[in-house]
DNA sequence: AGAGTTATATACCGATCGGTATGGAAGGTG
DNA sequence: CACCTTCCATACCGATCGGTATATAACTCT
């Protein structure tokens, strides 16, 4: 076996376009548009290169949005995984609200969310784009469920709350922030939710 | 003045359908799809109607939105002006959450809520259909912060909760509660989120 | 029975949708 | 240099989009 470290020697004509930016620029247009609303004339536009160029690099419309949701989670949902890190459940929870709002005031990025904005879309093509991202966040849903099962075993969670439900609950409220960060509120209203939320936290 | 009880003497060849019943098929098509989702093919198939018809009687596809948008909040969203008559504050978003809950579980509507897939839903086209669902859900904001300022006048309110910044946190639960319903979760999970909201909910 | 009016049915409109065929330009390798 | 491979640019594909022109059918009024 030949080692393969710099394992493409590229044979024909380079492309002029660097992926990872033309990427990045689909990724805002799926992003304030939905699946559905963002055309391929945008997206081509929007990234700077041509409909042949798109497709030989990206495959299609499909494969593209899959391609951004990738980009998404692992650049703009990063602060849930570290969340799951919090020592205490009320400090999972406000490291998740905090992180949320603060993606929604991040000032050159779309408003909303993209995983609600795609599941609420729904047009008869976009189904199986749904399902995707649908089931995207049921992973991420059982992964706060595990770290609220663990908090009620320290006895981290007032009685009577089952995780499950918790974790519903919480979801909810960043899928409200969404829904009204997209709906055009202002930051200090997003502000003001984010702490009520937490202020009205269960503690036991 | 002549009295006009039976307006209109009929003149010309009468409709062969129900407008109502046409509006309430269009309303489920919208609901389902979503504006931009849902075409004039679709929406004339459900209707039972031919194009012509439709823009003779509805005038075109945005007009037919309002006035499909008029009928769900007329029929669907009547427990929002109820539930202000709740002697308390917490009568109020007990009131709310349990009829949302009960308009998701409704079998034979669809699921989610007009209204957030309209707020969500993106498309060029679309942009003065979202501003008047955000302008709509702005008045019923204002009616419900009006009805909180009164709880917290009448010493309703735990102190240090903001009727604004309460009426927001109420929205995103119930928001939050639609975009689950859309994704496809059972009943049980949301009457788990409803208990959950509502047990949570700040007593003084 | 006509005339006038309104609704329906079919076929059609230009524009746009996602996706592609084709021809040439830009690089490597003999 | 020819040769091969890959990418870019233009033009094009059938299908569908929202919306409409035209012709005919069904009704009331005179």
């Amino acid at each position: 076996m030949e080692q393969d470290l710099a394992p493409a020697p590229p044979k024909g004509r380079p492309r002029e376009f660097c992926v990872d930016q033309a990427l990045a620029a689909a990724l805002r247009v799926f992003w304030s548009r939905g699946y559905e609303g963002a055309s391929m004339a945008e997206l081509t536009a929007e990234m700077g290169i041509t409909k042949p160029s798109l497709y030989a690099a990206f495959g299609n419309k499909e494969a593209l949005f899959n391609k951004a949701l990738d980009l998404y989670e692992r650049e703009k949902l990063a602060y849930m995984a570290t969340a799951l890190d919090a020592p205490t459940a009320r400090g999972v929870a406000e490291r998740l609200m905090h992180g949320a709002l603060e993606m929604q005031m991040s000032p050159g990025d779309p408003k909303g969310c993209l995983g609600v904005i795609s599941m609420s879309a729904c047009g008869l093509e976009a189904e199986s784009i749904k399902a995707h991202v649908v089931a995207r966040r049921a992973s991420s849903e059982a992964a706060l469920i595990a770290r609220f099962e663990r908090a009620k075993a320290e006895g981290d969670l007032p009685d009577g709350l089952e995780p499950e439900a918790l974790v519903r609950y919480l979801f909810a409220l960043m899928q409200g922030l969404s829904v009204q960060a997209g709906a055009g509120a202002t930051c200090s209203q997003l502000q003001q939710l984010v702490e009520t939320s937490l202020s009205v936290w269960p503690t036991r």
